[in-house]
DNA sequence: TACGGGAATATTTTT
DNA sequence: TATTCCCGTA
């Protein structure tokens, strides 16, 4: 259907400016929504800081001025608009397209990695990288890590040398922060302060190591990426195509991410940047909400739009979540104001027991169905992950069907990871970390044993292409002959992701079922791992996409085929960001848990846990349940007398009732 | 040098 | 509780 308005031709999108007085809009703009929308919607050209409070349709926003550019007949292609994850963009560009029409699902989307990723590969000979490369996700980093740690033969020292994770995340801090790896440890691993020298010579291998195997690693994505966009006669290609930049979730944005922020809408500084400092709970990864606060220095001639009208909640649940964050030591002033009245009170509930807070939520939840509120419209959320442990039994107890966000994903099974190393060896015969874990798997090799195989296949003295019979003497296990074999194979097939996990997963099986006493749980797993490598054209793109955008689901609830429509959400709070149900549940409101006693020793820790449980209960739109156990276990002390959350203990009884659960008998 | 068993230890959130 | 670390044995 040809659309009444749509403009054809315009000769030069950047210096010609298409225009159309507000009564030729398809859509009615001005009256759909509120007037801080339409003001960040209708805007243009410039730069503009929209300060978004929970639930004040941050998401409609964008998604309507998306629209409203490209019936102004600006290209989809000039428009880019990055999210915090692939699903609230695919999300954003699926609303668009209902809102108008399918150009909407032309812009230039995804996350910071994601687009980073492509980036790299479509300019790699500009950037200096070869448009190969794998990318490792955390996990990978940490291995990589390790093995340098095991070199440099760190775990001899006297005191305890930091673990992989820690290592990883101080330098990963640093890279994303911009602050040097002896502040970070000044500041927040003091205990290892001594061991400064050590870290940036571990920096440094590594460093190198990614470069020789050409592996990029997330930090590196976004690196790569700045430093490109800082070299402006090598970017000018891609900095011209862009017109419009948008970021959402701008308050879980780092230094690093800012920085590349402001090389992209260095054409002609058309950007918006959505967010709420008050939601800001990705500070460990180096994320600082104090980005929006400099914002304006980034950008000064920044219009700064407020949207203070909240659609989601009662005032009830609102008043609640203001009392929370108005607590907060810095934040941009703002008032959340509702037309949603008359709701009820939220509650917070003490129960004796982990445990009968688990039935109090499974017996509230069935007396909810009573009332007709689909188990889509209720989530349960929770500090950290294993919070949910005890829930999840009585919920299969009940039979309530649910799905759980957040904690261990699929990728991050060790059986998934192995079947992973072997196809980045197909695609990246320099990948040493796939090797050592591929070789690892083998019964007869070590740590030693492996390094001296990786060091002949670098050299060249091992050609891994050619058929093993030509390159393997006797000194070699019949295993590793067959490994070699496998390669072999996968070398010389044509590459299709699903031929090659087929062929792979032929040969990991007997050695899987070897390392794992659990293989047939986990057997599920590379069941689903063949599924979806069936979607995918080029293992580039699985790859790339297995570590940007892994598929959540583990064993926990894999099988497709019954998978239930209707379902309870059981989700961290971090999983939780932007979404929102009828009914929420936060459990585990007790101090040590939520705030997590990670967070004691710092006052800005303290100031995120705050953060955290205002978002968890501005999720709620109508009932808003915060549970606490009296009594929970500590693996130190054993059962223990717990206070509730500081975030709640200090409530009166206007914005919130109190229950107490207690035993019947 | 590989590897299994038992001890130690730290324990969150995710692209 | 689950992972990592350490050490003795083959």
């Amino acid at each position: 259907m040809p659309k009444k308005y749509r403009l054809t031709k315009i000769a030069d999108r950047n210096t010609a400016k298409p225009f159309l007085k507000e009564t030729q809009f398809e859509i009615d703009y001005q009256n759909t929504l509120n007037p801080a929308q339409y003001e960040a919607v209708s805007s243009t050209d410039g730069a503009y800081l929209v300060i978004a409070g929970a639930g004040t349709g941050k998401t409609r926003t964008l998604v309507y001025r998306v629209a409203r550019l490209i019936e102004l007949g600006y290209d989809p292609k000039s428009i880019l608009l990055l999210t915090f994850t692939r699903k609230a963009s695919r999300e954003m560009m699926n609303r668009a397209t209902a809102l108008l029409d399918n150009r909407c699902a032309k812009i230039n989307g995804g996350t910071f990695h994601s687009f980073a990723n492509l980036t790299l590969r479509r300019y790699a000979k500009l950037v200096g990288l070869d448009s190969n490369f794998t990318i490792l996700d955390q996990g990978d980093s940490e291995d990589v890590i390790n093995l340098i740690r095991a070199q440099l033969n760190l775990t001899k020292l006297d005191k305890r040398f930091p673990k992989k994770k820690t290592i990883n995340s101080v330098l990963s801090l640093s890279i994303n922060t911009g602050r040097t790896i002896e502040k970070i440890l000044e500041e927040e691993y003091p205990h290892f302060y001594e061991f400064a020298d050590k870290f940036y010579e571990i920096a440094k291998l590594y460093e190198e190591y990614k470069r020789r195997s050409g592996l990029l690693d997330y930090d590196d994505l976004l690196v790569y990426l700045r430093n490109f966009l800082n070299d402006k006669s090598k970017s000018y290609v891609l900095t011209s195509s862009i017109n419009f930049v948008m970021i959402d979730e701008f308050q879980d944005t780092n230094k690093l991410q800012a920085e590349i922020v402001y090389g992209l809408a260095q054409h002609n500084n058309n950007v918006m940047v959505v967010g709420d400092d008050s939601q800001s709970i990705y500070s460990f990864r180096g994320a600082n909400f104090k980005n929006i606060m400099n914002f304006p220095n980034l950008f000064p001639d920044v219009k700064i739009i407020t949207l203070e009208e909240n659609y989601r909640s009662t005032q009830e649940v609102l008043d609640l979540g203001n009392h929370i964050i108005d607590k907060a030591i810095e934040k941009y002033p703002k008032e959340l104001f509702t037309r949603k009245t008359g709701g009820e009170l939220p509650a917070i509930i003490a129960a004796t027991t982990e445990n009968m807070q688990s039935r109090f939520i499974v017996n509230r939840i069935l007396e909810l169905r009573e009332e007709n509120v689909s188990l889509n419209d209720i989530a349960v959320l929770f500090r950290s992950s294993y919070s949910s442990f005890d829930l999840e039994i009585e919920l299969n107890k009940a039979n309530i069907p649910y799905q759980k966000f957040g904690g261990m994903k699929f990728i991050e099974t060790a059986h998934v990871k192995d079947v992973l190393a072997f196809l980045r060896i197909a695609e990246n015969p320099k990948d040493v970390v796939s090797w050592y874990r591929v070789l690892l798997l083998h019964e007869g090799i070590g740590p030693k044993k492996a390094q001296s195989i990786i060091e002949k296949i670098m050299s060249g003295e091992l050609n891994i292409k050619s058929h093993p019979e030509k390159v393997l003497d006797k000194s070699y296990k019949e295993n590793i002959f067959n490994l070699f074999l496998c390669l072999h194979r996968v070398f010389t097939s044509n590459k299709v992701p699903a031929e090659l996990t087929e062929i792979v997963l032929n040969y990991y099986e007997p050695l899987f079922k070897k390392k794992y006493d659990d293989h047939n749980k986990r057997k599920k797993d590379l069941e689903i791992f063949i599924n979806i490598s069936e979607n995918y054209r080029s293992l580039t793109s699985l790859l790339a996409d297995m570590a940007l955008d892994p598929p959540r689901d583990s064993v926990a609830d894999v099988a497709e085929e019954d998978k239930e429509d209707e379902y309870l959400t059981l989700s961290t709070i971090h999983s939780a960001k932007g979404l929102e149900w009828h009914t929420v549940f936060i459990i585990h409101a007790v101090e040590g848990f939520f705030p997590s006693g990670m967070a004691y020793s710092k006052i800005e820790a303290l100031e995120e846990e705050r953060r955290l449980m205002y978002v968890a209960a501005t999720r709620a739109k109508q009932n808003l349940y915060i549970t606490y156990p009296m009594n929970i276990f500590d693996r130190h002390n054993g059962m223990t007398l717990s206070k509730p959350s500081r975030f709640i203990s200090d409530i009166s009884e206007e914005l919130a009732e109190e229950w107490l659960l207690e035993e019947d008998e």
